[in-house]
DNA sequence: CTGAAAGCGCTTACAG
DNA sequence: CTGAAAGCGCTTACAG
């Protein structure tokens, strides 16, 4: 037997004449938008041949006299970075109540993978995106908005204020984490930072200047630095680095878990312990933060509810309830574990 | 200015107007199958209007035509299981080479949402189906393959031998895991296993009898006991009740990380230390295992490549290359780390 | 080798 | 309120 497909197995042509109306009346009576115009009892005949028939709408068929896929594309970096699970999660559980479908695409953090991405997801017809990949220049999202596509950036953001986004307030959870030290005794703080080229790296280093200066205590330059990438690898990289500028630091606040994680090995290979000698602290508290050894103080967030929240953001603006750009930004706690602890004594 | 979709723009009647032809020479043109039926030059002259206009194929319009969607259902409890998502980045890359998308759904384990779920992906004309959600009986799954269609099972199976299916190789991953503890000078080892409906359950279970007396250690029926569910919550029930019916056992081998995790919390309320007192051995060694308090001995295998393999298999059948129903066992290695010590001395 | 026609399964202006 | 027609953008037998 040859393979033949998932499909719905009987047409709206089907129901028409088991009804004994014309296809067209089919139609009107199965959307919830039309039925009002058609006569109650032929209403019941029809929808009682079409649960009979059990009836299912062809979506293709209907995509294409419609020029509506039901269809959203999802770019993100990857979905084996513990980050976006949740986040796709909480983006499709949204968006299947409103009965769209997500394509998700990968870019790998590659932003040359975008536009081929992007290429298939047209192909597709997708009536709106939600990316996750936002560089803070981003020209291909502006070519985006000018072609009148409906996007929403989840997480990260570009600098255009035209492109609607959810983010984590990255200021009250670096606030938080900076307190929580200061008020351990830290004044010895460094920084290990996510690349700048995005919103994320961006703000968090700004939110660490703002919050150390709000705390009163000493911005050494030494003590802040960049990673290339976000990975376990490079925050080992920089943590080394760090390390060996500032031997006296008693504290590194991070401005991603797999950061903190790489600073652990760092500090560990120069013979110190966290949290005895080097406190650590990770920022976006993903899955199994509590696990890890020792578990990880970090700034949380709802990754869920952030994906939830950019699907409802696009549902509405492909609903036209929406024309603005607003920019949501979602709260953030510091959870305190067991990486952070009072500086040693000197 | 009112959202429109990211969609082609321009269509075939476009590009063979460009290029002087009919639109179905553009047709034949364009499709590697068909464009030797087109004399050279023209075929030139199409290609070049084609990519002059930018054009790209409307996958609706095609798949409307032709009754293949070039898209696949992946049904799977969870992506927040931290199983799946390196399973479900396999399958997409696989799929994307040969330019098909995957639709993903969840069922959150429960076997009545699979038929909402089905019913979703039949509207959407999905072309095959890779389904991580398998029961050891599954007439959904049987009723799918009287209906022709084609689908692979990932990670679990039903027992019906006519379903494809990509599975870790149990059998090899005990074995080896109760050959660590027995060198260790382990005897008393109880096994912590996963629901007997779903397939890794069952087989992992087995798997621990079998390993047991080919090492030749007692099968103490009070040291077996399973989970209603694949959590940590449940891994710590029934950790804490092996401890109690035989608090002299020192180690438990798992069927799934989570369940290990869940132990770990068992033996430490049991004023117990992980490995010292009791070893602990988890199964699918997940991401991050190794950061794990303590690190988590587990055994190992290619979750990539299990999604991979299975998207490879139904790429295959839905070319009409396969019509057996192969069953895949991937290698499995148990990679040791901390979690797993000699037995205290009695 | 190329064109003209039909049709995939819907929806929606347009008549009546 | 319902029907008949057109058409979304393709592909593919069928002629020539």
């Amino acid at each position: 037997m040859p393979t033949s497909g998932l499909m719905p197995r009987v047409t709206l042509r089907e129901v028409a004449d088991h009804a004994g109306v014309h296809p067209a009346t089919v139609s009107r009576a199965l959307n919830p938008e039309t039925q009002a115009m058609v006569n109650s009892e032929t209403l019941a005949r029809v929808l009682a041949s079409a649960r009979e028939l059990k009836y299912q709408t062809n979506t293709i068929a209907r995509s294409l006299r419609t020029q509506r896929s039901l269809t959203v594309g999802v770019l993100i970096p990857d979905i084996m970075n513990p980050l976006f699970p949740s986040i796709v999660r909480g983006i499709e559980d949204t968006l299947d109540k409103a009965d769209y479908t997500s394509l998700i695409a990968y870019t790998d953090g590659r932003a040359d993978r975008v536009t081929a991405r992007l290429d298939r997801l047209r192909q597709r017809g997708v009536d709106g995106l939600i990316v996750a990949t936002a560089q803070l220049r981003d020209p291909t999202l502006e070519a985006l908005l000018e072609e009148g596509v409906a996007v929403v950036q989840v997480n990260r953001r570009s600098t255009s204020r035209l492109i609607p986004s959810v983010t984590a307030d990255a200021a009250g959870g670096m606030l938080a984490a900076i307190r929580h030290l200061a008020e351990l005794g830290h004044e010895r703080i460094a920084y290990a930072g996510a690349p700048l080229r995005v919103s994320t790296g961006r703000a968090r280093i700004d939110a660490f200047r703002r919050g150390m200066r709000a705390v009163g205590l000493e911005l050494a330059s030494e003590r802040i630095e960049q990673t290339e990438s976000v990975s376990v690898g490079e925050g080992a990289r920089v943590g080394r680095e760090l390390l060996e500028r500032d031997p006296q630091l008693t504290a590194i606040v991070t401005a991603n878990d797999l950061i903190a994680l790489g600073c652990y090995d760092a500090v560990r290979e120069a013979g110190r312990d966290c949290p005895a000698d080097v406190s650590v602290i990770g920022f976006n508290d993903m899955p199994f933060t509590d696990r890890f050894d020792p578990p990880l103080t970090s700034v949380h967030f709802d990754q869920y509810e952030m994906g939830a929240t950019a699907a409802a953001m696009l549902l509405r603006r492909l609903a036209g309830e929406e024309s603005g750009a607003p920019r949501v930004e979602l709260e953030t706690t510091l959870v305190v574990r067991a990486s952070t602890a009072p500086p040693p004594r000197a």
